[in-house]
DNA sequence: TCATTTAGTATAGTATTACTATCAAGTGTA
DNA sequence: TACACTTGATAGTAATACTATACTAAATGA
């Protein structure tokens, strides 16, 4: 069981909706050899491990480096996780869960299908809200996380037996879940799904070219997750027609 | 200077065209420490190390290995690449530049501009022709090594350093060509360039998904490569308009 | 033609990585 | 009190990602 504490004042499409309590989720044992959560040590390397990968980058972060960051040791760690793949899966099964608890929380009460649309894509071009607990994971680096390193769980020749452990299982869902609001809006399109990943993955890239690789881009000012946001959202409503339920 | 022989048929857009000739463009000399097309071993070696990361993954693929394969030592590699990451690059620069050569040549007195565009997505989305030549890259295997490991070459935590010497130029050249048929199409659409790299990228990943999770998608056959073509050719004239030059 | 540079090979060695094994100490609970 | 369970300390291994040195053969060039 993870817990989020949510702490935040959100501004966007006009309400002022401030939110102080407690979520839980499940997160697939399969993962872990030993739940990270069920003890201080855990929590505290699964937290400092998003910070120094974010710090060092995926290929550069060892679990040597992390025992020293939370004075521990390697053995402990191992203990925890087979290797510093599991635990990246682990870390980004955390933020799959957590997108689709929000894209769920923002989507509720919200009945314009166009509004449900521009929800998610703000969701998933902009900076996840920070919480104001220590205990909790510093969602800016969680963020970049997300942008840099998520493609390296999946791009593995072992794909397919990691697969199998159902540990992608998050991601399929936050997948359907979109593509769900996206067959709402437009019934007729026929790729939902394709969409909905590739609105996901091109929120993280077209992030990341904006800043690193700009000429990748169109972006002309340095505010670039309103590019991607724009970018997006100007696609995904040219795809699926500007008015929902018909076609163009 | 590196050589492409192209022998292939090609029976697109209804046209059968035969080709047998050569064709050589250059790479950037910052790529590499001594030109591997300048000696026999320099060619061997790019040739398998196409083969053994196809085979291996990027991830499990070593210097150690391919010094094994072609008979040498590890030493004479790293006196042609400083590492592994740089003959990946080495590898994908070749790529770029040959699609970048592919998409001038297949556009070679084609005036309609839808036809333009389908044949940019036509290359994206299938497999690069064979060659019969012995001393040729294998083409399947190189297809695959850009689906599952480009991405590795710049989600690396120094890219602003290893960008700073120009070995992402061919992207950003094929990302400029691609966007200028994209604006002879449609000279309003604000995003030409963030409009190519998401063809070249979702082709990527969807190609990926549609083989590894298919969940992912909304892949029913196993013709994959028909499957993302079609999506993306969907995806790509909702955007920009249904016929050329005007908005929808 | 002889001297010099260049390319490839062989061998050796280092620091780090990615683990595994063993055992002792502390803590919680039945 | 005894046992399970977790963590830590220490040690060790195979592989990785290199660097250094020195020798040989071939090409170049004055």
């Amino acid at each position: 069981m993870t817990t989020i504490f949510l702490k935040q004042i959100t501004t966007f499409t006009k309400t002022i909706v401030k939110m102080d309590f407690q979520v839980k989720f499940d997160i697939n044992d399969r993962i872990y050899l030993r739940n990270p959560e069920n003890s201080e040590v855990g929590k505290l390397m699964v937290k400092k491990a998003i910070d120094l990968i974010y710090e060092l980058g995926f290929e550069q972060f060892t679990f040597k480096k992390l025992a020293i960051e939370i004075h521990s040791t390697e053995t402990t760690i191992y203990r925890y996780f087979e290797n510093k793949h599991r635990l990246l899966l682990y870390i980004l099964n955390w933020y799959w869960c957590y997108m689709e608890f929000l894209v769920t929380f923002k989507l509720e009460n919200v009945t314009d299908k166009k509004e449900r649309l521009k929800i998610i894509v703000h969701l998933l071009t902009h900076e996840l809200a920070e919480s104001t607990s220590k205990f909790d994971y510093n969602k800016a680096f969680l963020n970049q996380i997300v942008i840099a390193e998520s493609s390296k769980v999946y791009l593995v020749k072992d794909v397919a037996e990691i697969n199998r452990s159902e540990v992608f299982k998050p991601y399929k869902d936050l997948c359907a879940k979109i593509a769900e609001v996206i067959s709402e809006y437009n019934s007729d399109y026929k790729y939902p799904r394709s969409l909905s990943t590739t609105l996901i993955e091109t929120s993280h890239h077209q992030q990341y070219f904006s800043v690193n690789l700009p000429k990748l881009t169109d972006i002309s000012s340095n505010k670039n997750s309103e590019f991607t946001s724009q970018f997006i959202e100007d696609f995904l409503f040219k795809v699926l027609g500007q008015s929902g339920d018909e076609m163009v």
